[in-house]
Parts: structure tokens; sequence; C-alpha cells
DNA sequence: AAGCGGATGATATAATATAGCCCATAACCA
DNA sequence: TGGTTATGGGCTATATTATATCATCCGCTT
């Protein structure tokens, strides 16, 4: 005997937005700024860029590679691994380094400090200025006589909507 | 011809601070610990949390292997992994999720929030409470809608001491 | 003695990442 | 025109990090 909805199994689509939009933007602005900033973003940067904007979730190097084969039937690690050094150098990417694994930047564009709200259900990855931490962080730098050069907060846990539907 | 002093190499003890003491404190807590919780603190267990101790850097796991081979001859990565799993599920290790590395926990005893001051120069990693930090984190998690469970800030760049000797 | 759980031994392999060398192209310069 | 450099990427190999699996040992309980 069943209700009419099966609320854990309710996901048409993850993390309810249009992501088709997402990723246009994504690579709309990614192409913009290499253009300004006289770098290439070549095939395969695209390519790649393409790949990891597929979801919100980190994606692994080696699951880059495996989907960029059909694309490009020459490409060995070597090949996702400088793309990843560019978009990342570019600020187009963040490297989840508790994961192992890449994320599209949202806030695209330069180099900044984050905040990556990791899943450990879903696996999405969400990102977050969170200035009020950032300040916090500064704080304790000066008092440490510690001079940042990366501030990359990455906490593990349960989005909002794995947490509610744990509960439910 | 030399002088006196040479600065740049005037660093007869990293981090000046009684260090064997620190190590005795480190070991004897965690022969407490183990014994108050009815967990075996056993031979290899207690080498590897020794060595991961030699100093306040953050060590490879198979740098550990090739340093444990002269005292366990039979030991295999798992050997050092299993004892790291361990040494860390009790709160005595950290692992540095951007090194992958370990290190041992000056706070030990419990698992909690931290602040991990990483410096690119001399490679020490200072651990700090960071309570601030920690409350504009939850804060963040509030608004967020996100059940943290792991929180490990990780940071990168200049100690006082490399700092300071950068500007000399 | 038999049975159990935790720790370790032993072997193999998976997963992640980089090194080094070469070549093609394009831009830049003599 | 020809030389030179810079950049991107192919290709091979290898380094580094981590886990899976099954066997064995040991202390403890029944
Ligand atoms: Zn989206
Ligand atoms: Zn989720
Ligand atoms: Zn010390
Ligand atoms: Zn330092």
């Amino acid at each position: 005997m069943k209700t009419l909805v099966e609320p854990t199994l309710n996901l048409p689509e993850p993390n309810a937005h249009n992501h088709q939009q997402c990723v246009h933007d994504a690579l709309k602005t990614a192409e913009h700024l290499c253009s300004e900033r006289g770098v290439q973003l070549t095939s395969i940067r695209h390519q790649v860029l393409e790949l990891i904007w597929e979801s919100h979730k980190a994606v692994k190097a080696y699951e880059l590679l495996d989907r960029i084969k059909p694309l490009q039937n020459a490409a060995k690690p070597a090949t996702i691994y400088r793309a990843l050094d560019f978009l990342i150098a570019q600020g187009l990417v963040h490297r989840v380094e508790s994961l192992n694994a890449f994320v599209g930047c949202r806030c695209s564009g330069h180099q900044h400090e984050q905040l990556l709200l990791i899943c450990k259900q879903c696996e999405e990855v969400e990102e977050r200025t969170a200035g009020k931490v950032m300040q916090a962080l500064a704080e304790e730098f000066r008092q440490a006589g510690f001079t940042a050069h990366s501030k990359a907060v990455e906490v593990h846990g349960l989005c909002r909507r794995c947490a509610g539907l744990g509960e439910a």
C-alpha cells in the first residue's frame, strides 16, 4: 500500500533550477574571460569545462578522461590534467582537495576565497562566499602571524534537500 | 671566511620549543586515552604515532612506511594505512587533505573542528581552535540549510617565522 | 578444544598524478 | 626569408597514493 507520492524517490531534477542556463552561462563567461585575458580556451579545454559542468557534483579526473574519449580519441591522463591546470589557473574550476575531484566555479573569473559545502548524499557542491567566515579567518591569521596564500574551506555534510529527505 | 653567525641558516631548532616534551606528552596522552577507551595502541600504531610526531610537519604515508621498515620489516602500505585509520579514528592524528599527508593532533583525544595553518616554506602545520571561524561557519551552514559532519579548514601560506625570514 | 574478534601478514591491484620528450603551429624578430 | 621562441598537446612511461581480499595469528571466552 502506497501513498500518492514517494518522497524519497521524488527527485526528478536534482536541485531544482534551470541547469542548461547554468552551463550556458558558465561557458559564455569562460569564453569572454579567456578572450579578454588573451589565453586560449582551446577545444579540449572547452570540452573539459563542459563535462565538468554536466552537474554540480565534483567530478574525478579519470571520469573526465573516460567521458572525453569519444570526443578526443587520443586523450590520456595528461590531456585532462593539463586542461584542469589551465581551468583552475583561470579561476573557472575549483579543485576539491578532500575528494581529489573538480567542480565548476560559479563566481567565475578570479581566484577567490571559497567555502565549499559538499553533500555526502547527493555529492553536489555548493559554493559560497562566506564573508564572515573569511573575516574571522583573517583575524585568526593576524593573531597567528600567518600569511595566507590559499583559503579553501571544504565542509562535508548533508545539503538542505538531502537532510530534509533524511528526516521525512 | 665566515661571520660568526649565518642568519638564514641559524635555525638549530625549527620553531623554538622543547619538542621532546611535545612528543612525550603526545605519546602519554595517546596511551592514556586508548587505555581508557579499551582500544589497543599496539606496537605498530605506537611506532607510527611516534614517527608522525618526529616533527610538526605533515608526513606522507609512504614516508612513514620507509621509516618504519627498519622496525617492522614486514611493513606494507596497508600496515601504515591501517595504523593511520586507527589513529585518526581516535583523534590522535589529522589527515591533511590538501597534502595527502598526516600530522599529529595537539588537542588530542576527541574529534574536533580544526583550523590547520600549513606553511609552504617550512612545511610545519599549526593547529588552531579558531572559535570565531567555526561560529561564522555554523551561521553560514544555518543559512544554507547545511548539516555539517566534518569541518576541516586548511590554509596554505607562510608561518610567522618563514614570513619574517623572507622580509629580513 | 572450539569459536570469536581484532590485528596483522601477504599479494595484488586500483586510483590519482606527473615527468620528459617530441612535434605542430603561430607569433615574433633579424 | 629564415631563425627563434612560446604554447598546446601527443605519447610513453612512471611516480604516488590508497584499497581489496584472503590468510594467519593471538588472546579471550565458552
Ligand atoms: Zn546548474
Ligand atoms: Zn545533497
Ligand atoms: Zn614540538
Ligand atoms: Zn614556516
